[in-house]
DNA sequence: CTTGACTCCGTACTACAGTACAGAGTGTAG
DNA sequence: CTACACTCTGTACTGTAGTACGGAGTCAAG
């Protein structure tokens, strides 16, 4: 294990997460991402911004915007404050997460319908139109939709 | 101008797909709807124009962008070559919301072993960090969850 | 000490997906 | 004919998530 002997600057922390300078600073004045120290005006970071960082635009690719992220941080330091509050805003993150996975997994399946409706069986009518799929269960082309 | 039936104006086509008159505008000044026929000015629409906006708001729940749909539109008919467009697109959708899925339930069990470390056994240690369950594949705490 | 890469702050701009009027015109029931 | 609800166009505004940029300051290698 090497310790960080380069200081991690704005642009070493960007171009190790793989997020623009100027995105950073915006998180900053968001304040998704605390203000590091700062040495003749130059922010430093240190190995765990790296940290937080990723795990925003990880939990942002899941879905959460950035103010529901900005509330996720607080249990970055979950054994400092009462555990109790964490473990009810951890309870209703994960009624959240449960949600959203609902969500998905139905968008999925429609998705799955349209697009194997839409897929091989109908190359022989002309009539098929997507949205006659929508509007009969997203099931078209194999039966002929009589009108 | 009186038809058969009771003309579907901007206002009875809002409140037949649940969306407002504004969006109604707005998706016309993107062309994701083709304008109507107008008489006197006013906007006539048919049963179709209800399908399409109505199709719409599922594509956009599913987790399509309005340039998505449009696209989707322009070839509305299933039955040419442009089905197989529709399904490549369909398809790499599914892979993105199954992906999404996956971190989803990862996040859902991370924080699950979290609740429960912070209300229990981490009371004593300190190192129980948000940021390090993320770190080691949201394992944190105590020892990886049998699921 | 110079040079060039990097960083600073503030402001302005972009894209997306709408939402909110203002001020005028239209359609229709009574 | 007159209310009144509805619709018209156009512009401006909202919120989210960034991008872009100017002009100045800072850091580090040569």
């Amino acid at each position: 294990m090497m310790k960080n002997q380069t200081p991690i600057t704005i642009g070493i922390l960007a171009k190790s997460t793989n997020v623009s300078v100027e995105t950073i600073r915006f998180y900053e004045r968001k304040a998704i991402i605390q203000q590091p120290p700062k040495t003749g005006g130059f922010r430093y970071y240190s190995e765990d911004d790296i940290k937080v960082v990723r795990l925003v635009k990880k939990l942002q690719g899941i879905g959460f915007s950035l103010n529901e992220i900005k509330e996720f941080l607080v249990f970055d330091s979950c054994c400092t404050q009462s555990r109790q509050v964490v473990r009810d805003k951890s309870q209703s993150k994960i009624q959240e997460i449960n949600q959203k996975i609902l969500d998905l997994k139905s968008a999925l399946n429609a998705l799955e319908t349209f697009s194997n409706a839409c897929g091989s069986t109908c190359a022989t009518s002309n009539h098929c139109h997507f949205l006659d799929c929508f509007d009969n269960d997203w099931i078209c082309c194999s039966q002929p939709v009589e009108k």
